[in-house]
DNA sequence: TTGAAAGCGCTAACAT
DNA sequence: ATGTTAGCGCTTTCAA
């Protein structure tokens, strides 16, 4: 950073017009270069340039002014492989359109900013293959170490993970065996939790909404936990639909409508995602349901744009930055461990929030 | 991708379980280790793993056989270096929470898909310091592109990607000089557009909700256009607000509530975004204000969202994912170029969409 | 069709 | 405090 800052320095100080009219654009800029500018030796720039080793006053400033001077960049290919280090972490999610995921970046990015890790996305989505693929390209970069969504991959994904030979977090999910460490919640648990809930608040009717993916693991498994938990006090889905694709607030209102129109007695719906919960909720108002009264909502996530709903929707917080920021920190401990650490796993528990769309009891 | 599906094919038929007790995982895995494990020489192995060159069916098949069974994945950082390319893309956006730039990204990656490129991106939070570590960073590492949003940029940032000797590609705003390629919209144009199409619907007391930042250069646009083309009408903003962070839904809220208790004769608000178009349009719906009867209403981005709101809200694409697209393409095709290719600029046409929030004349 | 040698641009490990 | 040497793991180039 000083040596970028002063670099910057320069430029606002108008010397860059010179310096690029001297050099021509076409071949990148070496050490050696900078070396000759300097009358210095390349291992003195590169410990300049570093903020390695001692150097004394003069020479630093040397260095830096014909490196500034000429707009050096240190190229970290050569850099990295030399030093057999590369300060990049792998964060491998499904998708960015889902909120759920640049909120988890967020919680990353905060905890690796005090570091000199970067982190790198790489996009799944919600494909096997596709996972496989972006895995097998991010670690022929050799990262320090990866962060990935889920516990569930394919067999070739699980052996370059295991066989990586760097911390590996497996995120959001701690429903079942991890590879190396774990941070998320429980959506088994999650789905039970929303379930009780919604028992004890008295439905009985209730209906499903969710997202069609057979391979979004995570959704699966909260309705296995909620239908689990209402078949335990005896109450059983009484009718579900599933979506792909599209607008997932219009989505919401579209599934609603049709759910209702076919199972008017329904007093209750549990959707998957706030999204389309929302989209339910708005139907609902514009049709004169009485909420929570006639009908009662729950979704999931706790996304921050519900605050803006007219009614507050029941929801369960997945603990999205924290993930993030523990998931990223579990790797810079590991990294800066002298002994191999021992793998962690780490369930967060999501906070339910019961908004104004279930009756309270 | 060859090489990936065998290593696949591997590894679901339980070979590798037998090899990773072979190899400790501690040290990766080199060429010279395929090398030995198939008797042939470092150069033949890295030519069937490129699929160069000629190679013998034969020979072709030991390698491929002792690279999957040892799980070898090649270094980049090594290839790179040795070859001097480096197949990725610098893709640098401000926010991934803005739902503008996963489009943008989507948009990207339709077009990278098809080739050997891949994007990386970096994300700068509107902070030009940000942006200038950011794109540092990312030319260390050699890409062979950059994507970049905006115009505006510190004079270091500017002479890093004049300097950068790779094709550059500014996007989402086409008002203002470009440093090599250019793919967007003229927000000042799009501002402009929709105060015509105000003025044209009759509304005369007109406020604008926005957000505060002073370094958002496409929403400052906006709103000089738009003011500008209401003067020209001999109209002035009635009132205007602005606000940074929270639920932009609940923020728009808000703002509308605040405004509209304030200057209660306001009978048109110009929202910078969708999301608190939206928080608007809810508000006034539950105040029983007729819109656009009473009050017309319109916003910026058209964001898939929209479709689920109870009317919708009228607006005006960004072509997102078109201008992700453009620019990828520029990129592809400039690196296929042998002679340097000219410098182009794409500027897109934003749709207008009245939707039912502004009256129809 | 295959192999050997010479780097790519930098840094670790030693000198001095 | 500074310089020298020897690679890092690949690919390019040239030879066989």
């Amino acid at each position: 950073m000083d040596n970028l800052s002063e670099w910057r320095y320069k430029y606002e100080n108008g010397n860059f017009g010179i310096t690029s009219l001297t050099n021509s654009p076409k071949r990148p800029l070496t050490l050696r270069d900078v070396s000759e500018a300097s009358g210095v030796s390349e291992m003195t720039v590169s410990r300049v340039l570093r903020n390695r080793g001692d150097v004394s006053e003069a020479t630093r400033e040397k260095v830096l002014n014909a490196s500034k001077a000429l707009g050096y960049v240190p190229n970290k290919i050569a850099g990295a492989l030399a030093s057999q280090r590369v300060n990049l972490v792998a964060v491998i999610i499904p998708s960015l359109g889902n909120m759920v995921f640049p909120e988890v970046m967020t919680g990353i990015s905060q905890v690796l900013e005090d570091t000199d890790l970067q982190p790198v996305v790489g996009v799944t989505d919600y494909l096997p293959e596709k996972e496989e693929k972006v895995l097998y390209e991010m670690l022929s970069w050799r990262p320090s170490g990866v962060i990935i969504a889920g516990l569930e991959h394919s067999d070739a994904s699980h052996a370059m993970l295991e066989n990586a030979g760097i911390p590996v977090v497996e995120i959001m999910d701690v429903d079942g065996p991890a590879i190396d460490h774990c941070v998320g919640i429980s959506h088994r648990r999650a789905g039970r939790k929303m379930a009780k809930q919604i028992v004890k608040s008295g439905y009985q009717n209730i209906g499903f909404l969710g997202t069609k993916m057979p391979l979004d693991h995570r959704a699966r498994k909260r309705f296995e936990g909620f239908t689990e938990t209402l078949a335990k006090n005896g109450v059983e889905i009484a009718d579900q639909e599933f979506y792909s694709g599209g607008s997932a607030l219009a989505k919401g209102r579209e599934m609603t409508a049709a759910m209702l129109k076919r199972s008017p007695n329904l007093d209750c719906l549990y959707f998957s995602n706030d999204m389309i919960g929302a989209g339910g909720l708005l139907y609902l108002l514009e049709n004169n349901y009485d909420i929570p009264g006639q009908i009662g909502l729950a979704g999931f996530n706790g996304v921050e744009m519900l605050d803006g709903l007219p009614i507050q929707l029941a929801t369960m917080d997945a603990c999205r930055n924290e993930i993030g920021q523990n998931a990223a920190q579990i790797i810079v401990e590991t990294l800066a461990a002298e002994t191999p650490m021992e793998s962690k796993c780490l369930e967060l528990s999501p906070k339910i929030s019961l908004g104004k769309t279930l009756k309270r009891r």
